[in-house]
DNA sequence: CTGCCTGATCTTTTT
DNA sequence: GATCAGGCAG
């Protein structure tokens, strides 16, 4: 592809954006206004004007972004390989430049990273080091406020007008604990990736100089949703230069609630003086009135940057609305529809979604696709439970990457059963911390321990020098998959599921979980340029194997949370629940700024939809075990009425209104199969 | 260790 | 009302 032909291809607006490379640039890329092309194609064109590769860089959130991004402009760079941007998530790219640079702030080179799970057990230890049982304090709470003040969003409220509150208290406790332990255990957790390396381009101007040399070409994906530390990292590194393109939404900023900053997008233009902005309002997603829903959903903001979407395209159907009974009825009016549309316009179920507020509401909605046999996928949810072979051998892969990581240790040491009992484990603990060695040295070394019995002493032995010979062999073999499988042999690993599962179909899911992380490194190995146990496990915490498989296998009806499918579209849409207390949530009236939000959230639900939209609500909801009557959500008195159709008999329709619609929708079916990729 | 009971909680999630 | 974590007894 040619990237003439490419920009010739957009819009004005696209086009100005694309075209302006120097100085600070604000892109406002409404819903659907087809940002990830103005990104990819603005990345390919810097190239294209001879500017060196791997000077431009473009920054995202989530992998599946820089995944999509690599995957276009590699497209459009096609002959020239060897002119590339670095395309990378936050965390990847600090990743990288510690693995560099870590020395410098007296951390060791060969660093692991903990994720959360890892994270609540050290804090768990932690308070149980200190004899903290107050069981009215989570572990998760704690880690939360922790997790805050480090990436320094803790808002000034919660500090000074209510005080110091019972949890800011033991967290200001934990917080250094938790933070020596990590030092010594030679770890870092998804936090200090970002906030080790602002520290380390603030204390070493000269390191910082380079990478600024480096990237003379930043831009930022979903600027709405970065966080205080995030900002000052982008802000360091684009230094005087200021060759810095934000793109994002303001509208569609859902995730303040885990700190990101809505400031850093309004403020924009104050903070980069100079900054030109584009606003992209052309919609190709949606009928009119669906954006007409969404436009007059979302004026009613105030905190935010003045625009609205429109598109070339025809009108469509109004959006439907409908009163359920209660949540089972919603449920079943859902499905029934579903069912229908597809029967009568022959669409494939992946064309359809239902969008709600909170996981939880799911389940009636599963339920009811199930009785009629519809194929449906789950997006979200706390799936990621039922994974403890991979963390039972993660732990394993961990110990022998970091001979420092006692967590790891602890974990792998007794899975399987090894015979080292509490009392056991004790002794090493002591031991190591009173000649200030690892515990892994401390296993070594348990034949010195007075008091420890033969048997441990040897188990403990035996488990050091495993670790050390596959230390050993993971270093000089180019086969880690072949060794890895060797290991898990070893240690019987398999025996082990076959004894903790009784049901042979859930063993033998276990067993197949086992095999597909052992493939994931052989996997691993065969593709990366230089691959390592370090370089596995990098990979193994930022991004998930696991889900990203589901994500492929995804089949039929999706239900998905509002949060979850913002950047997805389909051709018809469901919202369900849109009643008080839930879309706003009741927890967000009280809270400054969050019914802003709330609202954003719906906005963004609207935007999914593509060709047909329907937002349900019911007379009557069970909540906790009660039944008691819903009120429709204040946001549904914001959609202009004239794009409204009810469908449950509150309002008379026209007649020739509604052969309209239909026939607006039938002559869209072409339309809706072909377009499921837009751009 | 396992399984049962009790009581607390009931938004959203990525890396 | 359902679920899950933590406590406690066996």
């Amino acid at each position: 592809m040619d990237i003439n032909r490419e920009i010739a291809r957009l819009n004005t607006r696209q086009k100005e954006a694309v075209m302006h490379t120097e100085g600070p640039l604000l892109v406002l890329a409404g819903a659907g206004s087809g940002k990830t092309r103005v990104i990819t194609t603005r990345a390919a064109y810097l190239l294209h004007t001879g500017i060196q590769s791997g000077s431009v860089l473009a920054v995202t959130f989530t992998n599946k972004a820089a995944r999509e991004m690599k995957k276009r402009v590699l497209s459009m760079l096609n002959g020239k390989k060897n002119r590339r941007p670095v395309i990378s998530t936050f965390h990847s790219l600090c990743l990288n430049i510690l693995r560099r640079e870590i020395e410098h702030l007296g951390y060791r080179k060969d660093f692991t990273i903990y994720d959360t799970s890892e994270q609540l057990s050290l804090l768990r230890s932690i308070l149980n080091d200190i004899k903290f049982h107050d069981k009215s304090f989570k572990v998760e709470s704690v880690l939360d406020r922790i997790s805050r003040s480090k990436n320094n969003i803790i808002p000034l409220s919660d500090k000074e007008s209510s005080g110091q509150d019972d949890l800011g208290i033991i967290s200001d406790v934990v917080y250094p604990k938790y933070h020596e332990a990590l030092k010594t255990l030679n770890v870092l957790d998804f936090d200090d990736l970002l906030l080790l390396t602002l520290k380390l381009f603030r204390e070493h101007p000269a390191i910082l100089e380079n990478y600024m040399e480096r990237f003379r070409y930043i831009m930022v994906d979903e600027y709405q949703d970065t966080n205080r530390v995030q900002y000052d990292f982008i802000k360091l590194l684009a230094g005087e230069r200021k060759n810095l393109c934000v793109v994002g939404d303001d509208d569609q900023s859902i995730y303040g609630w885990r700190g990101a900053n809505l400031g850093n997008i309004l403020d924009f233009e104050k903070d980069f003086s100079g900054t030109v902005v584009v606003r992209l309002e052309q919609n190709y997603r949606s009928f009119g009135h669906i954006l007409q829903a969404a436009n007059g959903v979302i004026k009613n903001n105030k905190k935010r940057m003045d625009k609205s979407l429109w598109t070339a395209g025809g009108a469509g159907p109004r959006v439907n609305i409908f009163k359920a009974v209660d949540g089972d009825d919603e449920a079943r009016w859902v499905i029934d529809r579903i069912s229908l549309i597809q029967y009568e316009k022959r669409i494939s179920y992946e064309a359809f979604a239902i969008i709600y507020r909170a996981n939880i509401f799911s389940r009636p909605f599963e339920e009811a696709l199930r009785r009629k046999r519809i194929p449906y996928s789950v997006v979200g949810g706390t799936s990621y439970f039922d994974r403890k072979e991979i963390k039972d051998l993660a732990a394993y892969l961990k110990i022998i990457a970091n001979s420092r990581d006692d967590l790891s240790l602890l974990r792998a040491a007794n899975t399987p059963r090894r015979g080292l009992g509490h009392s056991a484990i004790r002794k090493l603990a002591d031991f190591a911390q009173d000649n200030s060695i690892s515990l892994l040295e401390a296993f070594m070394r348990a034949g010195e321990i007075t008091g420890l019995g033969t048997r441990a002493s040897g188990s403990a032995i035996e488990f050091a020098g495993l670790i050390s010979r596959y230390s050993d062999l993971f270093m000089k073999n180019r086969e880690m998959g072949k060794v890895f499988r060797s290991l898990t042999e070893e240690i019987n690993y398999r025996d082990y599921i076959y004894e903790l599962y009784k049901t042979p179909e859930a063993a033998v899911r276990r067993v197949e979980n086992l095999e597909g992380f052992i493939d994931s490194l052989s996997h691993y190995e065969t593709e990366g340029k230089s691959p390592s146990l370090h370089g596995f496990l990098e990979t193994l915490a930022l991004t998930d194997l696991l889900k990203e498989k589901e994500e492929k296998t995804g089949r039929g009806v999706t239900l998905i949370s509002f949060h979850s499918s913002k950047g997805l579209e389909f051709p018809v849409v469901f919202i369900a629940g849109v009643e008080e207390d839930i879309l706003p949530h009741k927890k967000s009236m009280y809270l400054d700024g969050a019914v802003e939000e709330e609202r954003r959230l719906f906005y963004v639900g609207i935007t999914r939809a593509m060709k047909e939209l329907y937002i349900t609500y019911t007379d009557h909801r069970v909540k906790y075990g009660k039944n008691a009557p819903a009120t429709p959500s204040r946001f549904l008195d914001e959609i202009p009425d004239e794009v409204i159709k009810r469908l449950d008999g509150t309002e008379k329709t026209d007649p020739k209104q509604d052969e309209k619609d239909a026939n607006d929708f039938f002559a869209n079916i072409q339309a809706m199969l072909g377009s499921r990729n837009k751009n």
